[in-house]
Parts: C-alpha cells; sequence; structure tokens
RNA sequence: GGCGCUAUCGUCUAGGGGUUAGGACGGAAGAUUCUCAAUCUUCAAACCCGGGUUCGAUUCCCGGUAGCGCUACCA
C-alpha cells in the first residue's frame, strides 16, 4: 500500500463461465483486505478473450457476487479500455522493450508438446532491425508484440510475495511473451498490467496459479515505469481450492458444485458460504470458527493466509443435497440457521417453501419456523422436515410405522381411538395436550412413547418429527383428526 | 521436459527445537429425551521419506518422493 493512500483492490473475473467457489473466495479476500484496511473495491471484468467471454457468463457472475451480497465501489470492463492498453504497448515497444513478431499465429497453439525440450519458444523475431519491422509492419503484415525479456547478464527478476515471500526468477526461464495478438488486442497480461497501473491498485490478491505469471507482470511493470506510481504494487496469491481428487475445480469434472449459485439454490446463507470459504486456506490462528462478517474483517491480513492449496470437501454422487457438499459447510450454515430469528427464518423459509409447489401464509410459517429450525441444516430442507404442515394430504406412509416399539397394531388402533377421543376435547396447546395424552397413555396402560408414536406417524406421515405437542398446536384440532381417522382406516 | 509452489488427524487448520502435537467438521460411544434434531461428555484419528545440524527434531538445512501450478497471439 502507498504511504501516501488507501489500498486499492480489485477482483478481475474473466467471463468465460459461472462464478465458482475459487473465484468467490477470491473475491472474498480481496473484499476483506478492502474492508480491514479501509481501502477501495475494484470490480474489473477481465474480458479481452473475445473468442470465449459470453454475456451468459458475465451475467451468471453478478448473480454470484450480488448473492454473496459484498460491495464495490468502481467498476471496470477492460474492452472498453483497449486504447489504454495499447497505448502502452506502444510505450513499451517505442523503449525497444518489445520486438514485432511477424510469425504466423498457430492453429496449435496449446498443443505444443512440452516434454520435447527444455525451452518451449524460438525468438525469431527478436533480432528483426527496426527498419525491416517497419517496413513489414507498412506493408499490412500482421504480426504479435513480445516482449524482449532481458538476456544479458543473467539477470534474477525478484519480488516478494505477502503470502509466498520472496520469490525470484532468472530471465532465462522466461520466455518472450505476447503483449499484443496480431488482431491487435491486449494479451490478459498486458491488459492486466497496464489496468493495474492505471488504477492505481496497491495490492493484487489472486490465485496462486499467476505465482509463476508475475515475473512476467514485473517486467512489464517495470517497462511501464511503474515506480512512479510512488509506491510498489504489493502481491499476495492465494492458495488454490482443490476438489477431493486434488484437482483443480472445474465444472466439467466437477459438476454445480463448483458453482456459487448452486450453494445459493441450495438453501446456504450467504453469511454461513462466505465463513465457510474463508476457513479454507486462511485461519484467524485462534480457535474461532463461526465469524461475522465484522469478525472477518477485523482479523484478515494477509500474513494468516496459508500456502497449502485446500480440498474441497464434496462429493459429486451423493443421494441427497446434504451429502453432495463439504460436511463443514452445512454445518456452518446449521450453525447460521439456529442462530437466526424466527420471524427472519419464517420470511426466508417462504420463499423455499412456496417454490416447492405449497402454499402457507407468514403467520402460520412464524409458528412453525421455531419447531424446525434445530432440525434444518440448508433451508431448503424445509420441504423434508415440515412437508406434513404443509400437504392437504400426507404423502403416503407405511401403516406398519403406526405401531409402537413393543406393541402391536392393536396397541397403534386403541391408541389412536383414545387419541381420537381425547383430542376431540383438549385444548390445542402445548400444556394441556401434554397432560391429556399422558395421561391417556395411563388410563390405557401404555409408556408415554408408545402413545406418541401412533399419534405422530398419523399426524406426520413419519416417525421422525418436531415434538409432538407442539405440532399438533400448530396443526389443529381439525387437521389433528383428520388424520388420525385415516390413520385408523389404514389399520383396519 | 523446464521453471516454480506446497507437504500436521479422512477434511479444514493451530503450533513449533524439548508439548499428553491443540481446535473444528465428519466418525464412534454415552447422557438427555415422546421420535428426530439440538445440546453436553468421552473416544479413535496426523507431523510424507532419507540424510544433516543439534544434547534433542514434527519444527531449521539439504536431498528424495508426491501433489499442484505455470510453461498459448487463454485468463
Amino acid at each position: 500500500m502507498s504511504d501516501s493512500g488507501k489500498s486499492r483492490v480489485r477482483f478481475a473475473p474473466s467471463p468465460t463461465g459461472f462464478l465458482h467457489v475459487g473465484s468467490a473466495r477470491t473475491f472474498i479476500f480481496n473484499w476483506l483486505f478492502a474492508r480491514h484496511t479501509g481501502g477501495t473495491m475494484v470490480l474489473r471484468l477481465d474480458d479481452t478473450d473475445v473468442e470465449r467471454n459470453t454475456d451468459a457468463s458475465v451475467e451468471s457472475i453478478f448473480e454470484g457476487l450480488k448473492w454473496l451480497g459484498l460491495d464495490w465501489q468502481e467498476e471496470y470492463k477492460q474492452s472498453e479500455r483497449l486504447a489504454l492498453h495499447r497505448e502502452m504497448a506502444q510505450r513499451i515497444f517505442e523503449k525497444g522493450m518489445a520486438y514485432r513478431d511477424f510469425t504466423p499465429a498457430g492453429k496449435d497453439e496449446g498443443e505444443r508438446d512440452r516434454s520435447a525440450g527444455p525451452w518451449l519458444f524460438e525468438a525469431t523475431m527478436r533480432g528483426l532491425s527496426r527498419e525491416e519491422s517497419d517496413r513489414r509492419a507498412a506493408a499490412g503484415e500482421p504480426f504479435a508484440l513480445r516482449f524482449r525479456v532481458p538476456r544479458e547478464g543473467g539477470e534474477e527478476i525478484k519480488f516478494s510475495d505477502a503470502v509466498y515471500g520472496e520469490q525470484s526468477k532468472a530471465t532465462a526461464d522466461i520466455e518472450d511473451f505476447a503483449l499484443l495478438r496480431s488482431d491487435g488486442m491486449p494479451t490478459y497480461h498486458m491488459a492486466s498490467c497496464a489496468d493495474d497501473v492505471d488504477m492505481r491498485i496497491s495490492h493484487i490478491i489472486r490465485g496462486q496459479d499467476h505465482l509463476p505469471n508475475t515475473f512476467k507482470h514485473v517486467l512489464i511493470f517495470r517497462a511501464l515505469d511503474a515506480s512512479r506510481l510512488g509506491y510498489e504494487i504489493r502481491f499476495a496469491h492465494l492458495p488454490l481450492l482443490v476438489a477431493p481428487d486434488g484437482a483443480k475445480l472445474s465444472k466439467r469434472k466437477h459438476g454445480p458444485v463448483v458453482s456459487v449459485t448452486t450453494y445459493r439454490d441450495a438453501g446456504f446463507l450467504r453469511q454461513a458460504f462466505i465463513n465457510f470459504l474463508c476457513l479454507l486456506g486462511w485461519s484467524p490462528k485462534d480457535d474461532r470458527e463461526v465469524m461475522s462478517l465484522d469478525e472477518l474483517t477485523q482479523a484478515f491480513t494477509l500474513e494468516n493466509i496459508n500456502r497449502a492449496n485446500a480440498v474441497i470437501n464434496f462429493k459429486e454422487a451423493a443421494a441427497s443435497p446434504e451429502e453432495t457438499f463439504d460436511p463443514k459447510a452445512v454445518w456452518l450454515n446449521s450453525q447460521y440457521i439456529h442462530a437466526m430469528p424466527v420471524e427472519e427464518l419464517a420470511e426466508r423459509l417462504l420463499g423455499t417453501v412456496r417454490a416447492g409447489g405449497y402454499d402457507v401464509s407468514l403467520e402460520k410459517m412464524k409458528q412453525i419456523a421455531p419447531l424446525i429450525r434445530e432440525r434444518m441444516r440448508l433451508l431448503a430442507d424445509v420441504l423434508t422436515v415440515a412437508d406434513f404442515f404443509f400437504r392437504k394430504e400426507l404423502a403416503p406412509y407405511d401403516a406398519a410405522l403406526l405401531v409402537p416399539q413393543k406393541g402391536d397394531a392393536a396397541m397403534a388402533n386403541k391408541v389412536l381411538e383414545k387419541a381420537r377421543e381425547v383430542l376431540a376435547r383438549t385444548e390445542f396447546a402445548h400444556d394441556p395436550l401434554d397432560q391429556a395424552l399422558r395421561a391417556a397413555a395411563q388410563e390405557l396402560g401404555v409408556k408415554a412413547g408408545q402413545m406418541f408414536t401412533p399419534i405422530r406417524v398419523a399426524v406426520t406421515g413419519r416417525t421422525a418429527s418436531p415434538g409432538l405437542f407442539e405440532t399438533l398446536a400448530v396443526l389443529g384440532r381439525e387437521v389433528t383428526l383428520e388424520r388420525i381417522e385415516r390413520g385408523l382406516g389404514k389399520l383396519s
């Protein structure tokens, strides 16, 4: 950071796909750093790859960012700044630090066999005279502009990374990389560095996959006289988020679990999701795990970032959505749900329930929420944990479930008949129900549990449910009696 | 192939020349209880390998191995 000013950081996604969890974490770390240091967050779309960019991707990235709910102060699109990039490239060329490469663009550039030899690129055009270069350019021959990496003196390019420490690499190991493509479009390296300088970015916080690129960037910054900015651009590279098999995350390979919107749609709370991501590759160095955004902001420093890649422990083929996600993410989410005020939870659940095809009022939801809050880990769980509150008719269930432990169908029948009678005249509130049903159990000579099980199953269609009395109280007498009647029908 | 980065329980991590190597998730067991959850308690579970330095290395150094990244007119 400059001594005079505040930090300026940027998140620079390239719109070639949806926002994936790794990018989201990079964004979050940038945001936290900006907040922690009282700096500015810049969002920059690095869209210089015309071939692969899509509008759909831009939309889905914004959709993901919007869900995260973290803001930024400035927003740019690289494609609208091409003139600047070219001008800066030209400046480097004028200084003799870049040269025109008239080699026709290879079609199979990405598939060159690297295992053959130590050196990859042949700088055939590097020695071209300026006169000939100018002549061929004037004649309209297309060319790429390449950086002329210093070859004399065996220089080491150095920089200090806030996470990985002192880095250095011999110029002999850096090839002459492209600044401008033959169609005049800047490459990522050129556009990114030009913008970082122009935007007065103070800290470049990005994925560790860029660590080797940074040497090239240092070279560009030097050619651009970035030192005139009055401060040194600092780097912080983040360990990568990888799949359980250690491989880089990809949609093709790992499916929707790598997309931010998948978490949103499955019922993650943004706070929990952010919290989870922060714990991957960063630690507050004390034993805190559940941390609010404020706590994260306060605790966040670049020094506390780890160096080893972090596995995001999802399962690709899982039976339920819950099992798909990293168990820690799910657990964190449950912590946030449990801590949420019931009114708020009820409001949030409303959308999920309605999307699930049920109709329920907010009032009703407020009654239900406290009963299911501690039984939910994801918001979407409401559909499986509380469906019987919303359904007119229960989903089909096996009559055998009505039979209590150490009992038989006759006992279930006896219990339900008794319940029908008692519940017809008992006030539908927790305590009266509690007293009446326990008394009834005693009268029948069955254990409380044996009394409750048939009722629970008849009324909810399942053996696991929220507390019976509060459930009945919410359901009401009419629905309860009707369902008990149906239960009796199943037994006969 | 070249260059670089990394290496503590299954996973996320703390720690650091001498520790019973700590926490969390997940797992197991128990308590509680009308079921399920929640909650609480307990248990199992790790320093990649080999040298060196040292009185003493999991920690520092070197080597190996493994993983990952970069090696494009992708980002």
